[in-house]
DNA sequence: ATATATACATAATAACATTATATATAATTT
DNA sequence: AAATTATATATAATGTTATTATGTATATAT
């Protein structure tokens, strides 16, 4: 359960589930949780402090919903610089996959 | 060139290094950028203080080389506690790979 | 003689994730 | 009806770790 290999990647990740659909902060929330069985369990608070520094870096821009009922929901949606960005962390991460491999390599006689 | 990364994981690569045999900051600082042809530079700094977190952990200890000439070497062996906690470093690393993958899977069409 | 490589160390800074806390509404349970 | 839980957003305080900057010292190469 612990995100701190994750760190640099909650933006991606967040992006990610934005491409397919605009949501917002909760459900991105349990989505995370649902699509990895509750492995992975990003914080509200973390993730709300990616989307001020994401939409301060024109990644994502956000909207209200106008629905009446239910709790106030803030909207947000994936811009072209972020699937630009996307692109790139997903190119980032495959390239430190492959640097973390080399170098844990040999330890790993014995995996899980 | 971003280790961010490897935030939480410089430790297990130092200890997989010193698992092959004892060695000292400067040389596991050259081993790792040779190993990974230049592509992750772990700063000096960023060695020692990992060094001093993991040896008030009891994960390495410490012994100066006797050698008279040349400057001096302070090198480090892993014990067997820094053995155990490598091991779970790498069933970690394992687990985060399939979690991330899992959660950047449907973006690759079209990797690097 | 000077520059570069080797070698260690610490303080200051930056970045980001978590915890704690606050607010508010809707739905469910007792 | 009251209390609890789920939904929903937000910020301040804290903790961890990596980097930059800086300092010291010796050995080697130019």
């Amino acid at each position: 359960m612990n995100a701190d290999i994750l760190r640099g990647f909650t933006e991606a990740i967040i992006l990610n589930i934005l491409k397919e659909s605009d949501s917002y902060g909760y459900k991105i929330s349990r989505k995370i949780i649902e699509k990895t069985d509750n492995l992975l369990n990003i914080k509200d608070a973390t993730i709300y402090l990616a989307f001020k520094r994401m939409e301060q870096n024109d990644l994502i821009r956000h909207y209200w919903s106008d629905n009446e009922e239910g709790a106030r929901r803030k909207y947000y949606k994936i811009t072209d610089k972020g699937c630009v960005y996307l692109k790139d962390k997903c190119s980032e991460w495959e390239r430190n996959k492959k640097i973390l491999d080399n170098l844990l390599g040999d330890a790993y006689e014995g995996k899980i």
